[in-house]
DNA sequence: GTCTATAAATGGATAGAC
DNA sequence: GTCTATCCATTTATAGAC
């Protein structure tokens, strides 16, 4: 006998179907286990695992293991397009402005070490994986702009020298930030110090502050 | 009938066997191999294809996959330790020499990607596979000595600044030179700019020269 | 110490029902 | 859009001969 809606709306219905809901799951549950194990060491059923979800779902969605981990790189750069965006330096002094710049970024590196992972994971693939997205491109270096911009008016106010390209300069600041945090795991091998320390990691957020204006500054 | 020695040595003899350089064949296979596909996407039939040997061959002498990804870091790690024993600075300034070791530094780094993809692969996992390694702390933190005499030659000169601990020193110097190799792949697709364009690579290296230079700089 | 052959398990992907 | 069940290629690892 043929069911009628009626008697599939009334007979106990499981978790209502919320496609949006359920990519966002996914990618949060995948984000976590290619951020653990890398790209070919993730496996599937253990994201599937953690969503509740099932194997055919995440394919459905993504098309592929690769699909999956291309939108899962895409979803986390947006979060630091975030931070970027709600940059606000207008008001202070270049040199406190660019202060504030670098203390942000080697915040949300320190607080995003899953961030960090798989972007070492895309980069030991050879960025494949986002190698055709043009949606990442354009958004995400704003933040050469808003250097640029730093650095003219730092050498307006007399204050900043000048021939400082804006993406080396955000090279010296990303590398700092991204490398105490990537390779701290060697690091603790080989020179048995920890470099998340709470009273060693304000000594480096004033290195790499320190570094900056002093590169930048005058004479 | 059974064959004599001699009939052994007569009949057309295959590669004889010596252990010590298919070790050595073995770990250059493997570096290469666990270099561009990470751990767990290396395999092993790929390795026994390029040094033309067999699975058990390799199983014998590292015993797992993971012991000959342990094998190929203390392996790599060495030749980091052979630059940084030749270092000659006694010579030089110390403003002189602090840059000569920033630019050996940087050049070493520039010249070995395997090395480098190889040091982010196992941090990735955790560095898990060099966790119980003794001999690789004693011998290449000897970098930090050489580093933090070198800082106070300067103190005494009058050139340095006092109060930099060696290791922050050491982050900041090596931060740079490996992520402008290790995430050049992400930054080609997001800031559309070759990070290994030569007349570039000569720009960055000055950049870091200078940024260590001014960081250590009195006043 | 090195080989041939194969075991044993893992894990990406899909068919087909609902 | 999501499920159950399963296929099948890949791949780590080893038994046993030489």
């Amino acid at each position: 006998m043929k069911k009628t809606s009626v008697e599939r709306l009334a007979s106990a219905p499981r978790a209502p179907h919320d496609p949006q809901r359920t990519r966002r799951a996914i990618l949060d549950a995948a984000r976590i286990v290619f951020a653990e194990k890398g790209f070919s060491g993730a496996n599937v059923d253990e994201i599937v695992a953690r969503v509740q979800t099932t194997k055919p779902t995440i394919y459905y969605h993504f098309r592929s293991k690769e699909g999956l981990f291309a939108a899962v790189l895409e979803d986390v750069y947006a979060g630091m397009r975030d931070i970027e965006r709600s940059l606000d330096l207008q008001e202070l002094p270049a040199a406190a402005a660019m202060r504030k710049l670098v203390e942000i970024t080697f915040d949300y590196h320190a607080e995003h070490p899953d961030w960090i992972r798989l972007i070492s994971v895309a980069n030991i693939h050879g960025a494949k994986h986002i190698a055709g997205s043009e949606s990442l491109a354009p958004s995400n270096s704003a933040i050469i702009v808003i250097l640029r911009e730093l650095v003219y008016r730092g050498v307006r106010e007399g204050l900043f020298r000048d021939g400082v390209d804006a993406l080396h300069l955000h090279l010296l600041i990303n590398s700092f930030c991204f490398y105490r945090v990537s390779n701290r795991h060697t690091w603790k091998v080989i020179f048995k110090r920890d470099l998340e320390a709470p009273e060693d990691v304000e000594a480096q957020r004033e290195v790499i502050v320190g570094a900056v204006l002093r590169f930048l500054a005058r004479g």
